[in-house]
DNA sequence: TCAACCTGCTACTTTTTCTTTGCAGGTGCC
DNA sequence: GGCACCTGCAAAGAAAAAGTAGCAGGTTGA
């Protein structure tokens, strides 16, 4: 996953994403190791509806992914672990990234 | 400006800070070139006041930094241009970064 | 059956961020 | 003086994000 690859839009998402510090401690805390949520929960001192509602965007940016996993004794539990991600973030960067901004989506939402 | 070199709670104010799409493309309009409020305004068609608003943002985040310089015919005029900086976000520079968020301030805020 | 785990969701409130509006100051030029 | 530029700020309304509470489902094992 390279800045620059991303458009414009697909950039502010993750950015939007990772400018959260809860987000942050989870991309974090499963850098370290994968988890499953509710353990993720007590490890980060944080209710699981918050948690949820975290990977959900988390997940949404591309940054984590999951997979349900069935342990010995027969629960399901959903295992997160991050994504291998490299953002380079340089006004150069920037540069190129915004040229995709809205631009399509300004047509679109009936600015006419 | 490195990853690395930046605490938890000023990168999240960087994130913060880019997530948004008006500054995105302030920083994609100065890394072209330098210029000043009024005329940085009418280029991304956005109302002034509304720019000084997220150019204050930038700065504050440091992305960005401001002087005032007098035209010719006597205006004084307030240019701005990037910071050069280099972000490298990763799940390890995350990791690190991570480390420090949000620690003193939680003492501060009273959670004792 | 009840307890202790696992998962999911959504309606609601609170908090934060964004944007507009309107006012203030200044200069030079016709 | 009036107009065309330049700057600055803050109150207030609108929109988006964050967080909580409460409900649902499932499994194993005593």
């Amino acid at each position: 996953m390279e800045v620059t690859n991303l458009t414009g839009d697909e950039l502010l998402q993750v950015l939007a994403t990772l400018a959260n510090p809860h987000r942050l401690r989870v991309v974090s805390a499963l850098a370290e190791e994968r988890n499953y949520v509710s353990r993720l929960a007590r490890d980060l001192g944080i209710s699981r509806a918050l948690l949820q509602v975290h990977l959900r965007k988390l997940e949404a940016a591309g940054l984590v992914s999951a997979h349900i996993e069935v342990s010995e004794d027969g629960k399901a539990m959903k295992f997160y672990e991050v994504t291998p991600f490299a953002l380079h973030l340089t006004p150069k960067t920037i540069m190129i990234a915004a040229r995709s901004l809205g631009t399509e989506s300004d047509l679109e939402a009936g600015v006419r």
